[in-house]
RNA sequence: GACCCUUUCAUCUAGUGGCCAAGGAUGCUACGUUUUCAUCGUAGUCACAGAGGUUCAAAUCCUCUAGGGGUCGCCA
């Protein structure tokens, strides 16, 4: 049983996508459960767009969730009786100390050099509180010895008890507290593996308070190093894309990304390829890395090519819809994507490709003419013309194309070049893409032909 | 400033004391295939952060130094 807790902010965030993948993997791979919950207890700070962003980001990955998504804010009646519960108990107090106060303090231990933190003196307090200061509810911590976890990725960590100080569970408003509800959901959601980015790894031992003072058990936590960019510094926009839905706009496949994302962090040997079902068949947290990672798009790039290339015709027509290249319907689709899929490393790349077919060239690339329309090449290609408006075999497929430039070959005693080139600037305006022969079968004979007349006219001589 | 985590090619990583004068992948550079471009194939390029120890033997264990990251909120 795992889960992805994000707090509705903002857009989710590739580094948040990894974390959610690999306790995703956890879950399928051991048949259990993968839970979302919003973290939304800061009721300021949230936003629904942030909220249906992520969600749909989900949806677009193709991480499925069990259950209905849990809402913090909706649960603000049960941490109510918990925060009474300890209050009663006497294992939590209520604090007066003023935000003033408590900036002051903080301020004079960083000058002598500490570590800031609360100090404790209501902790015992029995005399009468401070006249219109509404309190805060703080826990208590241990104030000796350490507390200790095994981490699943880190090994033993071990924080001495008076880095914990006792920290706030409910605000003044009564709103209760991120690490106080983190550990109340965790523990009653029934999750055996919390996996979440090492940014947590101090929260731990707070939340491990709140198990204790509850009696909960206490999960198997994994703290995953974080991504950085190619310097090693923190990830941020202007080293790429960071909003997951970034990478569908720019043409990335789900499943590359996931991939990518995969071996950030994890490797099973040498094995760089994996399906969905592979990665639930071999994924297990213990092999997550210690160290963080650095993002690097060049292997993502490598990984979309590949799956481009891998992905059914059908399919892939469907997807490029989204780019402007509606092809579900064209008859000669699968010599169409054939042809092009090589090509593209992402959807907007192999849309181009497409395009650069479909569309007649609205201008020749002057190089390109200067290599390839010289010569003879305007009688080559009028000739050319003339045995394609008089064959008399039909031309549907490549081949049938083929035979024509052939026979031309065979007659002119001329090599595939000096028909080849002149050929193909005038059918797409450049020296590359696919096969000539390809490209004629997806355009037609009577396109062919007439790009070609188009071309000869601007041959001058 | 204090505390915690981390350190193998440019990048992702394999590696758990001898199989490592360190393997794979991406990138880059050649060459081959291709009428072109791309794909694909072959080859080349490139690393154990540094210094001390422990050991017959260290990328692997220990110590220190340095770099990087994180955390110190009535944010999550």
């Amino acid at each position: 049983m795992t889960r992805f807790a994000p707090s509705p902010t903002g857009y989710l965030h590739i580094g948040g996508l990894r974390t959610a993948l690999f306790s995703w993997l956890t879950a399928r791979h051991n048949d259990g459960k993968f839970l979302l919950r919003i973290e939304d207890t800061d009721r300021a700070r949230n936003s629904e767009e942030a909220l249906a962003a992520i969600i749909k980001a989900f949806d677009w990955v193709g991480l499925n969730y069990d259950g209905d998504v849990v809402y913090q804010s909706k649960r603000f009646d049960l941490y109510k009786q918990y925060i009474d519960q300890l209050l009663a108990e006497g294992k939590a107090y209520k604090c007066y100390m003023s935000k003033e106060e408590l900036d002051a303090l903080r301020e004079a231990q960083m000058a002598r050099g500490e570590r800031p933190r609360y100090d404790g003196r209501y902790r015992d307090f029995d005399g009468t509180p401070p006249e219109g200061v509404d309190p805060v509810i703080r826990i208590k911590a241990p104030q000796e010895g350490v507390i200790r976890f095994v981490d699943g990725v880190k090994g033993e960590i071990a924080i001495s008890a008076d880095e914990v100080d006792d920290f706030i569970i409910a605000r003044s408003d009564g709103t209760p507290t991120y690490n106080f509800v983190v550990a109340i959901d965790d523990a009653l959601m029934g999750l055996t593996d919390v996996i979440r980015g090492d940014d947590h790894l101090y929260n731990t031992p707070k939340q491990i308070v709140v198990y204790n003072a509850l009696g909960f058990k206490i999960p198997k936590f994994y703290h995953v190093a974080m991504i950085n960019n190619e310097q090693g510094k923190k990830l941020s926009k202007r080293d790429g894309a960071t909003d997951v839905m970034e990478y569908k706009r720019m043409g990335y496949l789900p499943e590359a990304l996931l991939n990518f994302l995969v071996r950030l962090g994890w490797s099973h040997g040498d094995q760089e390829i994996f399906s969905l079902e592979e990665m639930i068949a071999l994924f297990d947290p213990k092999d997550i890395n210690k160290s963080a990672s650095s993002y690097s798009p060049d292997k993502l790039l490598w990984l979309n090519a590949h799956y481009i290339k891998n992905t059914p015709n059908a399919k892939l027509a469907e997807l490029l819809r989204e780019f402007g290249v509606d092809i579900a319907d064209h008859d000669r689709l699968e010599i169409l994507l054939d042809a092009t899929k090589e090509r593209g490393k992402t959807l907007v790349e192999l849309a181009e490709q497409i395009n650069l077919i479909l569309e007649a060239p609205s201008s020749y690339d002057p190089k390109a003419v200067k290599k390839a329309f010289k010569g003879d090449a305007k009688a080559i290609l009028t000739d050319f013309i003339a045995m394609l408006q008089t064959w008399e075999k039909p031309l549907h497929l490549p081949s049938d194309y083929h035979a024509v430039l052939e026979k031309l070959i065979e007659e002119k005693e001329i090599g595939f070049g000096k028909i080849g080139m002149p050929l193909r600037v005038a059918l797409v305006g450049a020296l590359r893409g696919p096969g000539v022969d390809e490209m004629m079968a997806i355009i037609g004979v009577d396109e062919t032909i007439e790009r070609i007349e188009k071309a000869v006219a601007t041959i001058e001589i």
